[in-house]
DNA sequence: GTCTATAGAGAGATAGAC
DNA sequence: GTCTATCTCTCTATAGAC
């Protein structure tokens, strides 16, 4: 499965709207704009503005704005969890399986889904505690993928600092990429970043 | 030089504001609430009661409330620069100069002035652009000081990674231990957090 | 499903007394 | 230097027409 049929499969199981409908649309935009100016910031009438409609008219797709940061926030991780699963799948040995999740997880942050990963990262505290909840469920999922590629890896002597550590020092990491990459600039390929920080890492000999 | 005689020295050269005082007072809890609340969330309300004052006394000492983000910035960095300065002059070895300044900077993150870091960190976005151009002179001289450090390392083949891609993931990581890392908890002490950072690093021998 | 119009609340900031 | 009182603006959300 590539990253289209993926997507397909997802929006088929309702879990990811198309982004050729308006719900679909309007959340894209509310994550670059959530991302650009942060939820706060942002109002209703940028969010309607940014689709062409009027703020009141919001209200039919969604109750509160607060509804609309936690559907990206699900939307993203949904996605990014099918994306992450895929990655891991295709690699053999355990040193490459964690390759290709820091390469996933660089593609979500700088790639087109990028705004909506930072926004569930970085507009965490916006969300209401009883969403906070519901999201985090989720997102345990996405974090259990890494942890047993991390495990495995520890298990064979690969790793010597404690996998629950490594995995919160990527997640800071990676996602602070977001501040700084910028992967049209030329300089450092996605792959190329993905080397460095494999670079970095220790792996016993 | 320990940590109060450097306090003590950048409140007599005004650099810092003596947190005994009503300025000092004001920013110490103002970093508090954005942290906890972030800044867009925290009101002038809510400032002026955590110092016991009322809202419209707070624009005696203030003219605007991104005036009290800006001074919380610029205050936090010239601490934590002197931090930064005086911890690695004391280390014999390069890796003990990256080891120091890891140490210190999760100190500077996890410690008492951390929710002032965390604010650095989490509410630029909030500064008005010439602002930020403004923290950003200062902070510039805060990163040379890893820069210089990382440089080395690499100079002398200790390091495989570029520098300026290895502080970079170290912000991302080092910072990202707010929302995760208790120190009170029992569990892990900075000294062991570094320890882990340290054995997750590469170290060609 | 989108419009216009607006209700209702809360925000940052100001003025003048003390 | 802090108080009370309040101005003005902008925000989210609602109501009812089309």
């Amino acid at each position: 499965m590539n990253q289209a049929e993926i997507l397909n499969a997802l929006i088929a199981d309702n879990l990811v709207s198309d982004p050729k409908g308006a719900r679909g649309r309007l959340l894209k935009e509310a994550a670059r704009l959530f991302r650009d100016k942060g939820y706060e910031r942002t109002t209703v009438r940028d969010l309607a503005a940014a689709v062409g409609i009027q703020s009141g008219s919001l209200f039919h797709h969604f109750r509160t704005k607060e509804e609309i940061l936690k559907a990206v926030m699900v939307e993203t991780i949904h996605l990014n969890t099918a994306l992450l699963k895929t990655a891991v799948e295709r690699a053999q040995t355990g040193v490459a399986r964690l390759r290709a999740l820091i390469r996933a997880e660089l593609e979500s942050i700088n790639g087109q889904t990028g705004e909506a990963m930072a926004v569930l990262v970085y507009e965490w505290r916006s969300l209401s505690e009883t969403s906070q909840a519901e999201v985090l469920k989720l997102r345990a999922i996405y974090e259990q993928v890494w942890l047993d590629v991390l495990a495995a890896l520890k298990a064979e002597g690969q790793l010597s600092a404690d996998p629950f550590v490594v995995r919160r020092m990527l997640t800071g990491a990676l996602s602070w990429t977001i501040t700084w990459y910028r992967p049209e600039g030329g300089g450092l390929s996605l792959d190329g970043l993905t080397d460095q920080v494999m670079a970095m890492m220790a792996f016993p000999r």
